[in-house]
DNA sequence: AAAATTTGACCAAG
DNA sequence: CTTGGTCAAATTTT
């Protein structure tokens, strides 16, 4: 191999693999479309199931959310797989960090190097944000995603009308279960045909099983959406029951876009024909039939509620082009 | 009483 | 200094 660009540089990273990384972003998209054909499929085939009747469509509805479950997660770790490549490529591996509670001020500390003079480092504190992938998904029902989260935080946004609230999958302390989520609404409510609409953001995978817990799967609480403060609101428990190997009701993809999010700072213009394969990714979309996805999702146990939104006019909603 | 949410403070990144 | 992400005490809800 050789790099493929003759430049002052000397850096050999550069010859990595160009082919590798344009043939893995080729996979991803293909198998995003995928993901996309078998979300619109789903929205097809169960709600006639549903008008059928019978147990059928709840079956088909749990074997429709394992496939994309297991796409999503198949997404997700060659994303992975590509970012820890780059990231390869730029530094060295960092010093297994530590993690210290500062009991006096409860405050955690992320110390990294060897003991000694280990300080906290700074870096690794936001280094999930900014660079983990995350799937950024716009709907109008952000809380039905079959996980159960619970909220931690909630700040106000410059230059946003409504602030963001954060959240934290309900199993972290049980089960180390990693995910977290931000909402924050960008649409107002301009009525029936209109939906106020919200921006989730998904960070880190779900690695928590709902079901060894005694509440069950897939109890998903959500806020009043008049804003995004309300105490309490309407709990969806008749979700709970699902009790196949896909435990949990996955359905994190509920639709739109995927922003991997993933920064690789030190690969600035000038290195090469990898900005345009990196690029790619940044504009995967994965789903793009979110309301009736959502729909989809939760009609068998609500019929009145999700067909009313169905008819309401939130046909398929179709981001960019393929 | 337990669980969930709210809220202000802390901290890292830019 | 500003912004946004996280923590945990206080408060509210269940």
């Amino acid at each position: 191999m050789r790099h493929s660009k003759s430049s002052s540089s000397s850096s050999s990273t550069l010859v990595c693999d160009n082919d590798d990384r344009s043939s893995s972003a080729a996979v991803l998209r293909e198998m995003a479309r995928e993901q996309s054909l078998v979300t619109q499929l789903r929205a097809l085939v169960l709600p006639a199931l549903q008008l059928a009747g019978g147990e059928r469509a709840q079956v088909v509805a749990q074997m429709f959310d394992c496939i994309l479950d297991c796409s999503a997660k198949a997404i997700a770790e060659l994303k992975l797989l590509r970012l820890d490549r780059s990231r390869a490529d730029d530094a060295p591996p960092p010093p297994p960090a530590v993690v210290v509670v500062d009991d006096k001020r409860r405050v955690r500390k992320i110390f990294s190097g060897d003991g000694d003079n280990a300080k906290p480092n700074r870096q690794q504190r936001k280094r999930r944000r900014l660079a983990d992938d995350s799937v950024t998904l716009e709907t109008p029902v952000p809380h039905y995603d079959g996980h159960q989260w619970r909220k931690y935080g909630q700040k106000p946004i410059n230059n946003a009308t409504h602030p963001r609230s954060y959240y934290k999958c309900t199993y972290k302390q049980e089960q180390d279960c990693r995910a977290t989520k931000t909402v924050q609404q960008y649409r107002e409510d301009g009525g029936t045909d209109d939906p106020a609409m919200y921006t989730v953001v998904y960070y880190g995978q779900h690695t928590c099983n709902p079901a060894g817990n005694d509440a069950g799967a897939a109890v998903v609480k959500t806020e009043s959406t008049g804003g995004l403060s309300g105490g309490g609101g309407a709990d969806t428990d008749e979700l709970s029951r699902s009790d196949s190997q896909c435990s949990n009701i996955s359905v994190t993809c509920t639709s739109v876009v995927v922003h991997p999010h993933q920064r690789t700072p030190s690969i600035q213009s000038n290195n090469c024909e990898q900005l345009g394969t990196s690029s790619d990714l940044t504009n995967v979309e994965v789903n793009t039939y979110d309301q009736l996805y959502d729909v989809a999702t939760f009609s068998p146990f609500d019929l009145d509620t999700d067909w009313a939104i169905d008819a309401h006019g939130h046909g398929l909603l179709k981001y960019g082009d393929w």
